[in-house]
DNA sequence: AGCACGCCGACT
DNA sequence: GTCGGCGTGCTC
């Protein structure tokens, strides 16, 4: 028996599904995964269709109104993928399957119909039974090409879209070719066309240059290209119709050839240590199964050439492959590296393709027409049939969590993709996230390691403890050590480029002595904390334990006490003071558009424009600096202070980074916190060392990758309802949990105030991630958000915000 | 998410 | 007596 009842979801904050009828004009189009147009309320709105039924209890049900893409867009495995993100992150599969989509455009938006005359002449064939199919080809009869959207204002929305699809199978219409008007020689005979030219030449030049352009390009061009390409004006076409040399007539230009260019990569020369790693990566590959590999690199150590081995080694074995990016336009280093070496079989997924390019390439992929996808966290949704591998480079970078929902991480979406693909997952760093070296190290992952290559030496790192400055040099706030300087010094007379780099985020938001750098911390919760200072407090975002900020330090005794952090400007100005007639080159978000940043960062490296790069964030991320000798980070503490437990992780990941674009040469460090286990290995490139101590700390309390954590943000505008809201959640949160979860707070968020709204939060701890997300999922049955307070659900959050 | 329904205060 | 504030709940 037919299915005629359809279970969709929409993208709408609920976990509810809806029953509609499948009409029968929509019978054969109408699958699980499609997409449908379907009423809801007073709205027509889009939805996915989630399985198929034949009976339900409900009466009374609507119908599909039509369907939006020919084919489903989601398969089985995208359909169960789609699901488990929806249920491990806490929210809807609608929503899921909406951002797994790209956004903004569908199959035939905005594409042109054409009828194929060839096929089709008045009256209409008996065959075509349907009322409006017959409707849909009458007015492309009568009117020629039309836009679908045009199709819909005369013809009505119903079923439309089915239509067209059917129609296109027929191969009455086709979509997305424009019937276009072309110019077309009358005679095709070379010879007697070269009389024709001649014989023109002296007395109309202009016509004789047309039918030789035409001669060129095979005997018939589009008349508008004329114009716009070759500057022919129409009275010339005119000229030559009047004597019959050429004629106008209505095509449709030829369909698009296939894109056939399976390229594979050639024989790639890898060095004996890269030769040892590679086949490590291989042998797993070629068991076809899944498993995932972190594959670490030594610093200085270049992963591409074994990137394109396995990616090759997939290719061969006639699979698809993924590969993950960060923030796509910095590190096209990897980027151009990649598309060179893969060619047409590759969809780039560049932050900047307008909505229809990018769902060109969707469908391109869709259509198995491309098997290699490079793009940023949404990739991983990528609708790659016959996955092979999955890469994730840079694995540890904070953008590959989303934070919006669906907040889903992509890296560990990956791995559960890879499992239901029976795939492999190769995750790339230097310094990978302490999540996945200890998946690692429990035997989780397999671990493969890339030392570098014995020709390419380290970069020499000096660690400067600015707290001893202060001492001697009395009041003044020095900001460049005597080391720094003179080292700057060196550096620009030997006509070496230096970058000095400077964290931004969290400044001026922590205390810190500025005697002994002592930095207040909460007791409970091993984070730094925030300085308020209407209420001249101190807040733990994570406990909400909140002293009053000390007046004299509680190590030192000092009284300088002072808000940490160091403003770009302030770096300018002393270095324009200390160098004059040095040549600085500022990138930040201040001064530059992000497009533009690129861009001079490029000039700086390459074409040498200046002598300093002083930079914040953006100056991290996949940069070559062939010409750097010297790389300084003016304030570590900045980083290290930030209140988030990933605090010294993150300061060994931005350090490696840094480092990681030097080929030799110097690295300065300025701190107060010499003593700091992520400096003091850092010193050594020793990653190891520093995880495995991170790791005991973190231990102690249950924080990730031993314990698991949720994060949940009300927010809005009367405080005292957003306190009231948390507190009850909180409250209702600690009955039900008792010794399963610890539940922290609430406390103000790490930035309380965002756009007038007030931001509270309850940070949920346990070991089982599975646990914390039924405490939520039960509190919110119970809960709904009340009084204006918006609540946002974070599972396994990584910028704690 | 939107949109309607509904239940209380300031107006013709 | 209505108009409209937004709090609550439903949408197949």
């Amino acid at each position: 028996m037919q299915e005629k009842i359809a279970q969709v979801v929409f993208p709408l904050p609920t976990e509810k599904y809806f029953s509609y009828i499948i009409p029968e004009t929509l019978s054969q189009r109408v699958q699980r995964g499609s997409r449908v147009w379907a009423p809801l309320g007073r709205r027509l709105l889009t939805g996915f269709v989630t399985d198929l039924n034949q009976e339900t209890e409900l009466s009374e049900l609507k119908s599909i109104s039509d369907v939006l893409e020919p084919y489903p867009p989601f398969d089985q495995q995208m359909l169960r993928l789609t699901r488990w993100v929806a249920e491990y992150y806490l929210s809807s599969w609608g929503e899921v399957l909406n951002s797994a989509l790209p956004s903004g455009v569908h199959f035939g938006g905005s594409e042109y119909l054409t009828l194929r005359k060839a096929k089709l002449q008045h009256p209409l064939p008996k065959t075509i039974e349907r009322e409006k199919h017959q409707a849909v080809l009458e007015f492309l009869l009568q009117k020629g090409t039309r836009s679908l959207s045009g199709l819909e204002k005369e013809l009505g929305k119903e079923a439309l879209y089915a239509t067209v699809y059917d129609l296109e199978q027929m191969g009455y219409v086709a979509i997305g070719i424009r019937e276009e008007r072309m110019v077309r020689l009358t005679e095709n005979d070379p010879a007697k066309l070269k009389q024709q030219i001649d014989a023109l030449k002296k007395k109309a030049p202009r016509q004789a240059h047309l039918l030789q352009i035409l001669g060129e390009n095979g005997g018939q061009l589009v008349a508008l290209h004329l114009k716009r390409k070759w500057g022919v004006e129409a009275d010339v076409v005119k000229g030559l119709e009047k004597k019959g040399l050429v004629e106008l007539c209505f095509e449709e230009p030829e369909t698009s050839s296939s894109e056939k260019d399976v390229q594979t990569v050639g024989e790639l020369d890898l060095s004996p240590t890269q030769l040892k790693t590679s086949q490590q990566i291989e042998q797993a590959l070629a068991e076809g199964r899944y498993q995932t590999i972190l594959l670490q690199s030594s610093p200085g150590a270049d992963r591409t050439p074994l990137y394109l081995q396995a990616i090759s080694a997939v290719l061969r074995q006639g699979k698809g492959v993924i590969i993950l990016v960060p923030e796509i336009f910095l590190s096209a280093r990897l980027f151009e590296r990649l598309r060179t070496a893969l060619g047409q079989q590759t969809a780039v997924l560049h932050s900047r393709l307008s909505d229809a390019e990018r769902y060109r390439l969707w469908r391109q992929v869709r259509e198995g027409r491309k098997r290699v996808v490079i793009g940023p966290r949404s990739a991983v949704f990528a609708p790659v049939a016959n996955l092979g591998l999955i890469l994730v480079d840079e694995e540890q970078d904070p953008s590959y969590k989303c934070e919006s929902s669906p907040r889903y991480h992509a890296r560990d979406v990956a791995i559960v993709r890879a499992k239901m693909a029976e795939a492999v997952v190769l995750l790339g760093s230097a310094a990978p996230s302490l999540e996945s070296y200890h998946n690692a190290s429990t035997g989780k992952f397999s671990l493969c390691r890339l030392p570098r290559e014995a020709n390419s030496p380290l970069p020499k790192v000096t660690i400067v403890d600015i707290r001893s400055l202060r001492s001697t040099k009395a009041k003044k706030r020095t900001i460049l050590s005597p080391l720094l300087c003179e080292k700057l010094n060196t550096s620009l007379q030997q006509g070496k480029q230096a970058v000095l780099f400077q964290n931004r985020r969290g400044y001026a938001t922590y205390l810190q002595c500025s005697q002994c750098g002592f930095v207040p911390q909460c007791q409970n919760c091993q984070v730094s904390l925030t300085y308020h200072r209407e209420e001249h407090q101190m807040v733990c975002h994570y406990c909400g334990f909140s002293p009053k900020a000390p007046s004299a330090c509680p190590q030192c005794q000092g009284y300088d006490i002072r808000l940490g952090g160091i403003g770009t400007e302030q770096v300018e100005k002393t270095l324009h003071s200390l160098f004059p007639g040095t040549k600085v080159l500022r990138v930040d978000l201040d001064t530059t558009k992000r497009k533009d940043s690129y861009r001079r960062l490029l000039q700086f490296a390459q074409d040498n424009r200046a002598d300093i790069l002083l930079g914040t964030q953006m100056i991290a991320k996949g940069m070559d600096f062939p010409n750097v000798g010297l790389l300084a980070v003016v304030l570590a503490d900045s980083c290290l202070n930030l209140s988030d437990f990933r605090a010294a992780e993150k300061t060994f990941h931005l350090l490696t980074q840094l480092t990681s674009g030097l080929t030799g040469g110097e690295v300065i460090v300025q701190t107060y916190s010499s003593g700091n286990w992520a400096i003091r290995y850092f010193k050594n490139h020793n990653f190891d060392g520093f995880a495995h101590r991170e790791l005991a700390d973190r231990k102690q309390l249950d924080y990730p990758p031993w314990g698991r954590l949720i994060s949940v943000i009300f927010q809005g505008k009367a405080p005292e309802d957003v306190v009231s809201v948390a507190q009850d959640y909180a409250q209702f949160l600690r009955e039900v949990a008792s010794k399963r979860a610890q539940i922290l707070g609430p406390s103000q968020a790490y930035r309380g105030k965002v756009k007038g709204a007030f931001r509270w939060q309850i940070l949920l701890r346990g070991k089982s991630s599975k646990t914390l997300r039924e405490l939520v999922e039960q509190c919110n049955h119970r809960l709904k958000g009340r009084r204006g307070v918006r609540m946002t659900v974070d599972v396994d959050p990584v910028e704690m915000m």
